[in-house]
DNA sequence: CCTGGTCAAGTCTCG
DNA sequence: CGAGACTTGACCAGG
């Protein structure tokens, strides 16, 4: 079990996800932005890795409007140096890495031209990857989409999109359940009718309730998961007190903390916190954990990790 | 400088 | 039928 927190580090005074308008899109300002974001990427894991957390969201804003028809540098060729060291940071470091396109990117919308952009954005999700010549273990995670009145057809575009989808992409694409529309239980029907891996996550589970327990939403999941998949991926956040059912909490818990990591003994996989404050909860929750056999961390890393 | 309105994109729900 | 949520920060125009 690895531990980690998506996109943003709130300790580090950068951000490895920062944009600008796109009416002020030109090829010197997309590269000063890729450069700052990549540098501050290379702190963010250096960051991570003194303190054991091995496992980390890229921001999609990494390269800022690359799917956009604007965006005709080629950032890819610019920065072949600096994706292949921070690649090889990573792997050297065992860190997990995972990206989650938001939620314009839709396999499954009836338009055609929707289907072509999420295609096109997918496309450019697996390009930062395979630029930092990552292993097929990191994953780019989406929804499964919009229900658009009909669940049976919507769902069976998602296949059609899914069974397009070039090589590239299809290797590293899972899907999640949500709290809107498909519980875990439609992510396992897909998975067992193309073949695509299934994230848990926790908190949509239990607003969108599929009425697994823990245990065995775990044990399906996992049998969704092939040996060049890597350890299952998980997402686990906590409901915010008195805010939208649905919004995630400001700081971690730790007592449901722990006895999530009760119920979940016997299952392996790796971990991304939904915690607003981010690295301080990813701190926190390796403390609740540094007594979990599972748990990979260096161990004389622990005590930093707490202070 | 500082402030706050606004930002590529889609879909669903609610008033 | 239009606005707001999603999630959220921070860009950047204008005072």
């Amino acid at each position: 079990m690895r531990i980690g927190y998506p996109c943003l580090n709130r300790s580090l005074p950068c951000t490895a996800g920062s944009t600008f308008r796109l009416k002020s899109f030109s090829r010197e300002r997309l590269e000063a932005s890729v450069a700052a974001n990549l540098a501050c990427l290379e702190a963010i894991l250096d960051y991570n890795l003194a303190r054991g957390f091995l496992y980390f969201r890229i921001s999609s804003d990494l390269v800022p409007f690359a799917s956009h028809p604007v965006c005709d540098v080629d950032w890819h060729q610019t920065f072949n140096a600096d994706f292949r060291a921070i690649g090889r940071r990573m792997r050297v470091g065992g860190m997990r890495i995972a990206m989650h396109p938001d939620q314009f990117t839709l396999l499954n919308s009836p338009t055609p031209d929707i289907r072509k952009r999420s295609v096109a954005e997918l496309d450019y999700h697996a390009q930062v990857l395979d630029a930092m010549e990552l292993a097929s273990d990191a994953k780019i995670q989406i929804h499964i989409g919009g229900v658009y009145g009909q669940r049976s057809e919507a769902l069976a575009r998602f296949i059609e999109g899914y069974q397009g989808l070039s090589e590239p992409v299809r290797r590293r694409l899972v899907i999640e359940n949500d709290d809107r529309q498909y519980c875990l239980r439609e992510a396992l029907d897909l998975h067992a009718r193309c073949g695509v891996p299934v994230l848990f996550d926790v908190l949509h589970d239990q607003i969108l309730p599929s009425g697994f327990s823990i245990s065995e939403a775990l044990r399906r999941t996992e049998a969704t998961w092939a040996r060049k998949d890597g350890l299952p991926l998980m997402d686990y956040s906590q409901q915010r007190t008195g805010g939208r059912v649905g919004a995630h909490a400001e700081h971690l818990r730790p007592a449901p903390f722990r006895r999530f990591l009760d119920d979940s003994q016997g299952f392996d996989f790796d971990l991304m916190l939904e915690i607003k404050d981010k690295e301080r909860s990813a701190a926190l929750a390796l403390k609740c954990a540094h007594n979990d056999p599972r748990l990979i961390v260096k161990r004389h890393l622990l005590h930093d990790a707490t202070q």
